[in-house]
DNA sequence: ACTTAAATGCAACTTAGTTGCATAAAGCTA
DNA sequence: TAGCTTTATGCAACTAAGTTGCATTTAAGT
């Protein structure tokens, strides 16, 4: 995806530092949490969480709060789920079919939890 | 919920602490975080803690992780899944019916977060 | 160039949950 | 019942992801 496209009409400065997450973000296929990108990007811890809660409220990101108390966050595309293995913490992106029944609300992920093919054997 | 019936068979000790924890959870009728009951009990956070992994261990309890860096507790049943609004943080039992296409897989949790009813219009 | 607003780095802080350790309670064997 | 072993508990210190205050830098608008 292109980072031009990911900005514009937003209210948003593109900076270097913005630039180097929203590259990360874009190329990656799965979502990623601080730690995963730390040593690839120079910003201070702040920062990125700042700019993280930016792109989230211009929904460029959205994020979820993974089994290991980290918050994870992918570019924000059409509703899928994710599947979080309690054992070993990986997590899969997965397209449920899925009948919510949930007249009135808005959703904005679904994360489901167990254990992945891997573990569960 | 008889708490006799949830201890039954497995290697848990049934001390005051632990029968405290087991009424109240079996009372609820929605997941409960060690804030929403400290002021309930009289044991100390870490006996909490340690009792609930007892309990996680042996199936009595499960539990998630909410939008608010808080872990949920309720007892184990039959699966079903939570609405969680990031908004208001509340949390709601609801029962999708779910074609989730994870053969091989063991799903213990379905986490739904989005905009509630109330905090949508 | 000058003024104003937004972005960044650093360090200190917050808080749910965990861990080490000493004490207390319960279980087991004789 | 006494003596030994295991498990449960309380307290305090710790952990770690994420947040906040503040001073400094960078960018934008006129």
């Amino acid at each position: 995806m292109e980072i031009n496209e990911l900005i514009k009409d937003k209210n948003i400065k593109l900076t270097p530092a913005r630039e180097s997450l929203l590259k990360i973000f874009s190329k990656s296929g799965r979502p990623l949490c601080y730690e995963d990108i730390k040593n690839d990007i120079s910003m201070d811890k702040a920062t990125f969480y700042r700019n993280i809660a930016k792109f989230e409220e211009n929904d460029i990101l959205n994020s979820f709060e993974s089994n290991d108390k980290k918050r994870y966050f992918e570019i924000h595309q059409r509703a899928h789920a994710h599947f979080i293995c309690k054992v070993c913490n990986s997590i899969e992106c997965i397209k449920p079919n899925i009948d919510l029944n949930l007249e009135g609300y808005f959703i904005d992920n679904i994360t489901v939890t167990g254990k992945c093919k891997i573990c569960n054997t």
